[in-house]
DNA sequence: GCATATACCGAAATGCATTTCTTGCGCGGC
DNA sequence: GCCGCGCAAGAAATGCATTTCGGTATATGC
């Protein structure tokens, strides 16, 4: 004999319903209510009819419990914060996608703040954002200074912070496939584009090179390897050192570049100083962002799977968020190259002649 | 003659301190510090000494106000939420750059959720996103289906619903720009790519873009207009529909693009093809996002100023939310025609003859 | 029939900052 | 010497959900 609802106090499309007036309602204390919506433990004890006349009440009213009140309760704001150096970097979205992935899933949002690779904003935002009480930090290519008071799990970077997760690429791996691609190919000149020193993977993936062009008896003069200096998430970062490496007038056959970007704008550089790509010289980026597939020529790249890497990230931040399983400092990810058109051997007829 | 702190007192960087442990230490209640902090104006009455002493006690100890207390009490998130397609889109991402520029100087963050194009997930996430108290919305190529309780300004897009502010591209210029460009470089057949229905600009930019055609007496074969069918943020948008137009086998020229991805898409099923861009066929694309410029041959194309309408968006949803200003259901925005090496006269060696 | 158990639900504390309404005190005015 | 005004700051209500600790009936046991 269920009762009808009183009626011209139907669901008021207004304001939005407390759970005291719900209460008031149903004729039960807010805490019941409370109980019964949370699946409470203490919800045992509750009948299973008043249960279906509370369920029934909020759905029909559209109860929804204010976030803040909950939050300012229960000390979670199921939010966590991301630093990236731009939203308009390719690289830092795509990781981005896969974060927002499994947290959109798993009930979380996460507030994202770019700094632009400037050390005082990083710093400003992340007090900034943990005002806002989120219970962790993903940090994409992200330099952090110092530990935080709460879980943080970075991608890319690899100096090591007391309480910070790394999702790392083998770079040791990733050189190897490089270097070993080119000098299969049959090239012995090998050009570098070294990471700017803001970019977090940079000295890492620079010594990894180094160590391998070592043992693949590869000789690296200092004339062909430019570092990047631009602070800029665009191509221009590669065309300024790819011009330098011409101008330098050293010869090369392969230049292995810092990423995507950078090997794009180099292949722009190359083109607009009349060599072709790879005829003239081959070119290997890093990272297989969107684009490098569609690229002319596509690009030969070491791909890190970055949607994943995020996917990977954002779960081992709620698994520390949530104190499940054993804190480790970092997860190895594997480097895949990616053989395309920007690469293929050396054509001898255009080998220029150097003094010796 | 200040007070020393008690020693042992000193800030301790374990807990969060609150506004009653402050009031505790300086002898003061809640009530008091908060006005001070705000410099409400209830403040006057409040001696110059007693508000330094709480100010530099509020630094010493670090006091932070908990950001869910004071939403909870004044009702405002200083939050608002973002919908877009798809984090990895380019074009968002670049109007999103706009958007947070402007967002986080006036204090404000910005919960993003990606929808996919799938109408469900926007109506969930926009349902989450108001559970989570956000102030307005910004939406990015996002239809709406109803109106909301907050404000909401659209970027792309010209479905009216009340209540939302749309940043408009022209596109009667646009169409103009594009078709006379072709038109005065001497091309006379021109193939459409027409946007996906899913896409807000869609309609509207075909609209013009025939209407531009009607003026100058430009034929419109059916046969050379293709729409977008997949809902990818990537240049495999434009690889099928310009290889189904190949397919045809009716004549073109040119091929206008509903967007840079579309056209890097194009222009690869050219290439794949035998076919060179732009000496067989010119290619026009749309938005002039990142990468446009360092594609291979760069792209000729129509220039939205993404990130400067995103802080349109985001001054605009401000000004709502604050109440100040006047309402407008539309915010122009001028396109800019951007000549590169995507496009040139129709070389006349390479024209097909076509039977009849 | 009395006592203990059980089922059901409510009161109240809690989290923390904001804001209005008072209150206490001192001083100047008549 | 009494009244009133202004200054300085506190008390308390508010926003809303969560959660512990009990309290009131009804039911069961002996």
């Amino acid at each position: 004999m269920a009762k009808r609802a009183r009626s011209g106090t139907e669901s008021q499309p207004g304001q939005p319903i407390g759970l005291r007036t719900l209460g008031e309602y149903l004729n039960l204390s807010p805490a019941t209510i409370s109980l019964v919506l949370n699946n409470a433990p203490g919800v045992r004890s509750i009948p299973q009819q008043t249960r279906d006349r509370v369920r029934e009440a909020a759905a029909r009213f559209d109860y929804r419990p204010s976030f803040y009140a909950r939050s300012l309760r229960k000390r979670q704001s199921y939010s966590v914060g991301v630093l990236m150096p731009e939203l308009s970097d390719s690289y830092a979205t795509q990781v981005l996608s896969g974060v927002e992935e499994f947290l959109l899933e798993e009930g979380y949002f996460y507030l994202i703040a770019s700094h632009r690779r400037k050390p005082d904003l990083i710093e400003e935002y992340s007090n900034l954002l943990m005002d806002r009480s989120v219970e962790g930090f993903i940090l994409v290519d992200t330099v952090l200074k110092h530990s935080m008071k709460v879980p943080v799990v970075a991608v890319a970077g690899h100096r090591k912070i007391e309480g910070v997760t790394y999702v790392v690429l083998d770079q040791r791996r990733a050189a190897e496939l490089t270097l070993r691609h080119l000098y299969q190919l049959g090239h012995r000149k090998i050009a570098f584009m070294r990471g700017g020193s803001h970019s977090s993977d940079a000295d890492d993936r620079w010594e990894c090179l180094m160590a391998v062009a070592r043992e693949l008896k590869l000789e690296v003069a200092p004339k062909l390897s430019v570092q990047l200096q631009l602070r800029v998430s665009t191509p221009e970062l590669g065309y300024g050192p790819a011009s330098q490496l011409l101008d330098s007038g050293a010869h090369f056959t392969a230049l292995v570049c810092y990423d995507d970007l950078a090997a794009i704008g180099a292949i722009r550089a190359f083109m607009d100083h009349g060599l072709r790509v790879p005829d003239d010289i081959s070119v290997v980026g890093f990272d297989d962002i969107q684009g490098a597939s569609y690229h002319n020529p596509s690009l030969t790249t070491i791909r890190q799977p970055l949607q994943q890497m995020g996917v990977v990230a954002a779960r081992i931040l709620l698994q520390r968020i949530r104190g499940e399983g054993t804190f480790s400092d970092s997860v190895p990810i594997m480097p895949e190259l990616v053989i395309r058109e920007s690469t293929c051997p050396p054509s001898p007829r255009r080998v220029r002649r150097i003094r010796s």
